[in-house]
DNA sequence: GCGGCTTAGTCCATTATCAAACAAAGTTCC
DNA sequence: GGAACTTTGTTTGATAATGGACTAAGCCGC
């Protein structure tokens, strides 16, 4: 029986979505592996896996290594059959990129995009830049696309999916971002903010025996990421991992955009870090500019960056007594700054319980570059992989 | 078929857990309704619950209210199955009590302990007052003692189940709580942090609609449990939750037994404020007494819990951007005192975001008293009926 | 190079589950 | 008060999953 490549995706059963799981995340890639980890017998296993394959979701990719008997036959993912398309829009850059069934990165490039140009200019620009991304390369343009997964840097309602509140993107409170690119796109579209994003790239793409990770997103502006159980831990209203206006202890108190004095975002963001080097008279674009003077040792940056990772890790500290992750990525622009991640360790160390950091791991991420993308595509294969579907 | 009490418990299959789950947690309460809610088929539950009828575990209590046609059959689980022992080890005093396997508290009682004369002392009079509370009522002596659930009030390692680091139980570091009273008991013993099982017990006897919520134990010192997504949060270590050393923002520098300065457990806990009070010429020998005292109108008194609120709510800011919850529950003895909790309300509202706050409750607890022993059954109860068994 | 051992995967009778029809018990409304 | 409709629960033939025996394929040691 020829495999042909599914045209659509109906939802699938609780009994296939326990086999296709493993073999998605690498636990299993035999039959043999697959009755081991999901508890089912042989038999059922290799009736479930023949209807995988006649609907073209899952091939026999050649044998496996012997442990001692007969060796297995591998078996793997259809990665081929489909793509997705990931944005990660940001203030003024936007990346986007493809992956395919695995999740794997495919393609990828980026847009100078200002976000204040407002949601219907911005996503008509991302989706004629994905159309054109797909038509690049005929091995792509040949895959069906499946649907767009976008993260956005703002917060997201868990409820409506709207934009709510983004103090960095005028003009998009309120905005369905899924509503607007669905209409142009005519596929499905998952909608969610960028920090959370990356904690799933990261996650699914580095160490996953660690299920309570944090992911520090520090950009122009600080946010994070709150994988919990092994999940992506959104909160009641979809705000988990909203730092940008906590108080940050000791702080002198710098008014903020939201009123108050001395949030994390007014003293530790990158926008505030190049307001307040510009106040000192130096010539900063923007916070890759600002990181290079660093590099080149001036010291007012310096000594910017590290009282920036000082005061995150300040804030982290509290996080991390509160929430005793395993593991703690520093991402984001400013994690590029050797100053400001030892900033953070430092005063992270300083500050916390030895309970709570003894077995911590703080890192950055593997692909800082890719992580926003790549947690898109996994957010996007989680839901299309669920008993939910899409 | 005559059905007969359970000598003991063989671990549930996954569908008659399935089946058990909602009759416990009261979602379902008739074959039509679990079909509904489990989406198995009416024969499959007719089958299952002939099983569990005749294994003991469930019993037919009557008839329900028709909703329009045939009135329901009603179901329940067998409470009377089995007894569990519920322990809320405190510093100077222990409560005691019995849960049925419904959940319900069916006696308890008060024990005037010092924990610091250490584990062997306390545990052993703990297990001399449970037998007294069991043959106090012939009633409960029938039933079964299935296990004791123990709430101590220090971090408990999630991978050992040994007491680590408690800075208020002198004596009690590394001790292995389960493998003592076990060994005097002779049943299973499940060991947590108190404020865990306070947040556990809230949850079960409160709001269930909400998944994401926060307790805090404000008393002599200062934790907190987390159930996020409707199961309790331990972090990776089991010291999620442990906010006494977060750093209160725009505190004076008091010292701290962790060796800083400004901790939460130093300005607002009871412990602290009781000495603070102390040092002001006051004759206060405990927490309650102060209480007394402010509602007696001390300008002191009032003052210092007023103050500790306002401290532990700008704590608690930070967690509720965090961690955005659908519900922060106050309790502990400090949770008594209405001052105390305004200063809470106050300074959470005045310097969280508002998305963090405009669908967030802030309680007391339902059953200030009981919640610890609850939430103590809850936990071995939850495990009880789970895969994992005892 | 050939039995004995280990692992991988299939076949088949037994068992559990399902969907659908049916029976039981009540409500509603003319 | 009785016909039509609702909800609850059981029965039954069809379907799917299971466990165990069986075949396939390779390793190991002598």
């Amino acid at each position: 029986m020829a495999s042909r490549l599914p045209a659509s995706f109906t939802r699938f059963s609780a009994q296939n979505l326990a086999i296709l799981g493993p073999l998605r995340s690498g636990a299993a890639d035999s039959k043999a592996d697959l009755a081991k980890v999901t508890g089912l017998s042989p038999s059922t296993i290799t009736a479930r896996i023949d209807e995988l394959i006649g609907l073209g979701h899952v091939v026999e990719v050649g044998d496996g290594v012997s442990r001692g008997g007969r060796r297995p036959r591998t078996l793997a993912l259809r990665r081929d059959a489909g793509i997705v398309g990931c944005v990660d829009l940001g203030v003024d850059r936007t990346s986007i990129g493809l992956v395919d069934l695995s999740g794997a990165l495919l393609a990828r490039g980026d847009l100078d995009l200002d976000i204040s140009s407002g949601p219907d200019l911005v996503l008509a620009e991302v989706w004629s830049a994905l159309k054109a991304l797909l038509a690049s390369d005929s091995e792509h343009s040949r895959r069906l696309l499946r649907g767009v997964s976008v993260g956005v840097p703002g917060p997201v309602s868990s409820e409506s999916g709207r934009v709510v509140a983004p103090s960095r993107m005028p003009g998009w409170n309120g905005t369905d971002v899924a509503r607007i690119l669905g209409g142009i796109a005519g596929v499905p579209i998952l909608v969610n903010n960028d920090a959370n994003l990356m904690a799933v790239g990261e996650f699914a793409s580095g160490d996953r025996t660690e299920p309570n990770q944090v992911f520090v997103k520090a950009g122009s502006g600080i946010g994070c990421g709150i994988i919990a159980r092994g999940e992506l831990f959104v909160g009641s209203r979809g705000a988990a991992g909203d730092i940008s206006h906590v108080a940050v202890p000791d702080a002198p108190p710098v008014p903020c955009s939201c009123g108050r004095y001395g949030c994390l975002d007014a003293l530790a963001s990158g926008n505030a870090l190049v307001r307040e080097l510009q106040n000192a008279g130096l010539e900063v674009a923007n916070v890759e500019a600002m990181i290079a003077l660093a590099r080149d040792a001036d010291p007012v940056a310096t000594r910017l960056l590290r009282e920036a990772g000082s005061m995150t890790g300040g804030v982290l500290a509290s996080i991390v007594n509160f929430f005793n992750p395993g593991r703690l990525i520093v991402g984001g622009v400013l994690s590029q700054s050797e100053v400001f991640v030892a900033g953070v360790r430092s005063t992270l160390y300083a500050q916390c319980l030895p309970m709570a950091t003894d077995q911590l791991t703080i890192t950055t991420p593997l692909r800082p570059g890719d992580c926003g993308l790549l947690g898109a595509g996994t957010v996007f294969l989680d839901r299309l992989f669920s008993e939910q579907g899409l």
